[in-house]
DNA sequence: GCGTGATCATGA
DNA sequence: TCATGATCACGC
């Protein structure tokens, strides 16, 4: 593991540094094995990019770069430059929401500031010889804030009055709320109408392509 | 089971 | 073709 960088600038002196460079190189260095594909190791290029940026918060829920305040990302993008899936933010409170607002929200604090790292992500390509793009650092605009907090304050509404089984991942314009577990089998507790406690999936905050693609196209721009 | 890292696979 | 709902691996 590498160290932990000391400033914003070095973290993405250090991602600059490995724009272009190929996968099954960055594995080489990290004496790391290259998979024949993400099927079963769906992670595997965010950790090989956390480990060449010396990224320490290993699986605790905090920012990547806690002493810097900075989340890592990489997003996968298609030959055109847009991101081929959607990026997964953090878990969804499902219990003790209340007295939960957005500006103490683990989304807010998650996407304060975040450094994006697109890498080439069609399937086509080996995974070995994809690439690492060029690294971005980013801060949510205020109308991009005020549409997070928008849909956030919509999705926890509805947890929050047991309604968590009835969102799907239509509800939200940039900010959706999808299953994030190890299979549908899996339950955690919640709110169920009336304020009973139930069983239920447990779920993630994502963010929509058409969010992402448009923070990559302004960096463009 | 939870939270991290996410992408897969299928139906519309 | 594409987004939704499901899934994979790991440390603890």
């Amino acid at each position: 593991m590498k160290s932990e960088p000391q400033s914003e600038l070095e973290l993405l002196e250090r991602a600059s540094n490995i724009a272009g460079i190929s996968f099954q190189e960055l594995a080489d260095e990290a004496k790391i094995e290259v998979p024949p594909d993400l099927r079963r190791d769906k992670g595997w290029v965010g950790q090989l990019l956390e480990w060449h940026l010396g990224a320490t918060a290993g699986s605790k829920p905090t920012q990547d770069f806690e002493q810097l305040g900075i989340e890592l990302k990489t997003i996968p993008i298609s030959y055109s430059g847009k991101p081929l899936e959607t990026t997964f933010v953090c878990v969804a409170p499902l219990v003790g929401v209340h007295g939960l607002t957005w500006e103490t929200s683990h989304v807010r604090n998650k996407l304060s500031r975040v450094l994006w790292v697109p890498v080439e992500g069609e399937r086509e390509i080996p995974l070995a010889e994809r690439r690492v793009g060029s690294p971005l650092i980013w801060s949510p605009s205020e109308e991009e804030e005020l549409q997070l907090k928008t849909d956030w304050e919509e999705l926890m509404e509805m947890i929050v009055l047991g309604r968590v089984e009835q969102i799907n991942a239509r509800h939200g314009e940039m900010l959706q709320l999808r299953p994030k577990a190890a299979n549908s089998r899996v339950l955690t507790e919640a709110y169920g109408a009336s304020g009973k406690p139930i069983k239920t999936l447990p779920r993630g905050f994502y963010l929509r392509t058409q969010f992402t693609a448009r923070i990559l196209e302004q960096h463009f721009i």
